[in-house]
DNA sequence: CAAACCCTGTCACCAACCTGTCACCGGCTG
DNA sequence: CAGCCGGTGACAGGTTGGTGACAGGGTTTG
């Protein structure tokens, strides 16, 4: 794991550092704000720890800018003290959690584990390939960042072609995939025009669907 | 919040019911161990309250199988009289808390609360979801600053949705998450009729519910 | 205790959109 | 070049979801 500590004074900095270090997290800091904005430009991080008061501004600044960025490294928002309006006023600037000093070290470290975990998890649902995102669980799929809108049928064939991208698969094969062994009556042509409404929403895409006469369909990846 | 009540006599399980409905917890009862395992092995429940003595065995041996199969659901453990020894047994085998008949119903409320929100490793009790702020302890929901008024089974679904962001939850789901299965004679034309309120009530929120059509629904943040 | 109010869930009807057939075309293959 | 396989536009249901109106039940208030 990949962390940034974003927190000015040195002996809190360095008691975090030992500590995290010792369970083999990596972790840069940065002292102020301007040192985080820099480290960020150049590095993705899996965690972000923040404390709220910096000598260049509010921590709170600097989450906000990376939300706005549409950037969703979970935060973790370190602060001295912490009324209830604080609370909100950090959470809707998009923290993921936050911590009141002193806190205990196992609790944050546990805290950054518990942020990790999460992230990974919703990670290891989206699929990449090619110029195409895939997310089997939020059922979107995203060519280039825009948003293809695909309808179940679609999307059910689309999810069969990218769990075996580069096999042939047989219309038989697909068919079974996406339509129930009640449909005992649709024509194989049904398949057929699925493959074409996937094939024109899917254009511009470096995934291409190829046709394999007489045997089935394949997706490939071009570049 | 789903939960599971076993609990043989009548007027007790009556008098929990009502009241728990009446905070939004959907709960299913099961009078004897028995029906309690039918129910576990088709339900995930957030929360268990298990009565100790039942016509067909104790509490405890259903709450050691549990544990014995890893599931760590909580459960509060609810006696006629309690010894020291009981205390211990009971919680040596699995139990998160217990409660002393006669007790009062707030108290109740209360510790299954409690369990539920340690569940959700929820220590920071306010979610922030766009310009939305949901509190679950406070029932409170509020739109930039202002709030909204949600009833029972609006609270329940919203809680779904923002518990599963992101995610595509299916008409059942959503479904058994804020009806009990004893309401088997309601239409899931209701569960629509609540997706509409919510989305009127939540109208101008960047909070939106969208639609996933043969699927069901999904919670998106918009900017 | 009645009136007012609100929450619930049903019904009916509408709108949107998904779906699969048909028909016809085009290009491979032998 | 004939035959076949696959591609695709148009269209007609059909399914699914959305929503206004309403009735019943419970709760609060005067």
């Amino acid at each position: 794991m990949r962390l940034l500590l974003v927190e000015d004074t040195f002996d809190m900095a360095e008691a975090i550092m030992i500590r995290l270090d010792r369970s083999g997290i990596a972790c840069d800091l940065a002292k102020t704000l301007e040192e985080a904005r820099s480290l960020l430009d150049v590095q993705r991080y899996d965690v972000i720890v923040l404390d709220l008061n910096l000598p260049d501004g509010l921590g709170t600044d600097l989450l906000k800018e990376l939300r706005q960025k549409s950037d969703r490294t979970p935060v973790l928002v370190l602060t001295a003290e912490f009324s209830v309006d604080d609370r909100v006023s950090t959470l809707n600037s998009g923290a993921d959690d936050y911590l009141v000093k002193p806190f205990d070290y196992r609790e944050l470290e546990a805290r950054i584990q518990a942020l990790y975990r999460r992230e990974q998890g919703d990670k290891a649902e989206e699929l990449a390939i090619g110029d195409l995102t895939f997310n089997a669980t939020a059922r979107v799929v995203r060519l280039k960042e825009a948003q293809v809108n695909l309808t179940r049928r679609e999307f059910s064939l689309l999810e069969l072609f990218i769990r075996n991208r580069g096999k042939v698969l047989s219309k038989e094969r697909l068919f079974e995939g996406i339509f129930s062994f009640q449909d005992t009556d649709v024509s194989m042509n049904a398949l057929e025009l699925y493959v074409a409404r996937l094939r024109k929403k899917l254009s511009g895409s470096s995934v291409v669907i190829e046709t394999q006469r007489g045997l089935g369909y394949k997706l490939e990846v071009h570049d």
